[in-house]
DNA sequence: TATTCCGATAGTGAC
DNA sequence: GTCACTATCGGAATGAG
């Protein structure tokens, strides 16, 4: 059978290489000291009054931090921003959680502030969108290659071919070598914090030191992450009404082999980082 | 009034003066490596088989350590053990939860792996305690005086007069000085945690650094802690099935002026630094 | 289900 | 509710020219 993507390219990622600056920051704030009365009841774990909330606060902070990114991509160097056009930014992401974790991001002002479930109801951007992920797959791949392709036993087989040291049977093929397109999923999360549309584009390893809580795994190793290719979503499916789900909460199982560590998330990891040697190693 | 008690001594809590070491320890263990299996399901925050128990432990370990005491009270110096004889032995809590905290320890070993409610029930045992109890209230007090006299007003007062700085008016008393023994408290917890009988009897003010959490807290500022002048403990008190009752995930309330500050232990014991200086000042 | 800091909570191990 | 250690869980700020 045929590869679909082509991921035995050395190109790191990398397009364009216009170099400036971070997010731009703007800061504005009144601060007033308030005195703590004496408090009969329990306090909740709020103690102090907090400072009057300025007025015009600054864009691109906290939740808000993707629309630096759409708001000139061009600052960013190479490094940051993968490729970016009229329709779209493509980013590392700035906290991965596997060894390749990268975002598209829509530019479209109509629709990138929406909740993914609700803008991908529009089949033009859907399309659009899956046409990019194709792209950035594959250079997902390209990148999972360059990082890892040393490792893996199915490039080693390939290489040796290629470099004459193993010479082919009659009839045989070139090995194929390490299909990696197949480990990368995509999607998005039920419940996103960063405010602007994103989709997820990464490795299933989860092997980062980014990935440093319970919820950070279980976002992308459930259901809390909505693969691309279910949508259009149907409009009874449960995952629209996830709020305060289990899914985050759930017993952490490696996925790879399945074994379960319940809260242990010091235990998953350290088991992940021998899941992450085999992995590589496939 | 008259003051029951004598609390102007200078004297430290010294009775006598036997060096000798710490608790014996002894060691015996033989370690195992286990092999972990692959846990289909979730496992119990444990996740290492313990080795081999080893036979024959040692003494006076963990939830043993006061037996140390009462096998051999002449091996500690003063500065550890206050005084001892054939009844009582009477020690400086190891991890005081105050300015002073000292423990009775009742030698007897018919009565001494009871539980405090039990033993009590011994009327023999209660009346040798109360006795005991009264001549350790006295050097606790005599210990606040030596401590934290300087800095309390009605000890200035006193000093004043008997400096002759101050002359008395006609027929007006001398100053009686601070009554030390209404700041101590002396009784046993519900549920104790260390193995051997024992009373506390330590100041109320709540101020030391061995006080880390919201248990060691109220365990001396709830029904918790059970005054030794409610024994003997009748049949039906409640107290005697305190197990798993919320006495100890209590709020936290400032024992002087009752200010809530719910689970913010951190809190509270910055409030307490500044109630134990208005406190010892007093 | 943003990160980071800090603190409260919870389980274990104690030779 | 021994102590000491580690780790997990949980809220609050996130900005000072
Ligand atoms: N400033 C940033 N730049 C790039 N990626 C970010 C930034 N802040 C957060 N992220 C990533 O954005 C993603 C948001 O995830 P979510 O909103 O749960 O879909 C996470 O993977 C974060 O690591
Ligand atoms: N080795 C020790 N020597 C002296 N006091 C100790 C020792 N270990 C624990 N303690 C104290 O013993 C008391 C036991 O409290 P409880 O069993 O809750 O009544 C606590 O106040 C501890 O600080
Ligand atoms: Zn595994
Ligand atoms: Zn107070």
């Amino acid at each position: 059978m045929a590869e679909e993507i082509k991921v035995h390219s050395e190109e790191a990622l990398t397009e364009e290489e216009i170099f400036n600056q971070d997010a731009p920051r703007k800061k504005l704030k009144v601060t007033n000291a308030f005195q703590q009365l004496m408090n009969p009841n329990k306090p909740k774990p709020k103690q102090q009054q907090k400072p009057e909330r300025s007025t015009g606060g600054n864009p691109f902070k906290n939740r808000m931090g993707l629309g630096a990114y759409l708001d000139d991509p061009a600052s960013f160097p190479a490094s940051i921003v993968i490729a970016h056009d009229n329709e779209f930014v493509v980013i590392h992401d700035k906290f991965p959680k596997a060894t390749v974790h990268t975002l598209i991001l829509p530019r479209s002002s109509k629709c990138n502030l929406k909740h993914p479930f609700d803008a991908f109801d529009d089949p033009e951007l859907l399309v659009k969108v899956k046409v990019q992920v194709e792209k950035v797959k594959s250079l997902v791949a390209a990148e999972l290659q360059r990082k890892l392709g040393t490792y893996s036993e199915a490039e080693r087989d390939r290489q040796a071919v290629l470099d004459g040291k193993v010479d082919l049977k009659p009839g045989q093929d070139l090995p194929k070598g390490r299909d990696w397109a197949k480990e990368i999923k995509v999607g998005v999360h039920a419940v996103p914090s960063m405010t602007h549309l994103h989709v997820h584009i990464l490795s299933r390893d989860m092997h980062s030191e980014s990935l440093k809580h319970r919820k950070h795994y279980n976002s992308f190793v459930t259901e809390f992450l909505v693969d691309i290719d279910d949508f259009p979503l149907p409009k009874d499916d449960p995952r629209r009404r996830t709020k305060e789900e289990g899914y985050l909460a759930r017993d952490l199982c490696c996925w790879r082999c399945g074994k379960n560590f319940g809260a242990q998330f010091k235990q998953l990891k350290e088991h992940l980082d021998g899941e992450f040697d085999k992995w590589k190693r496939e």
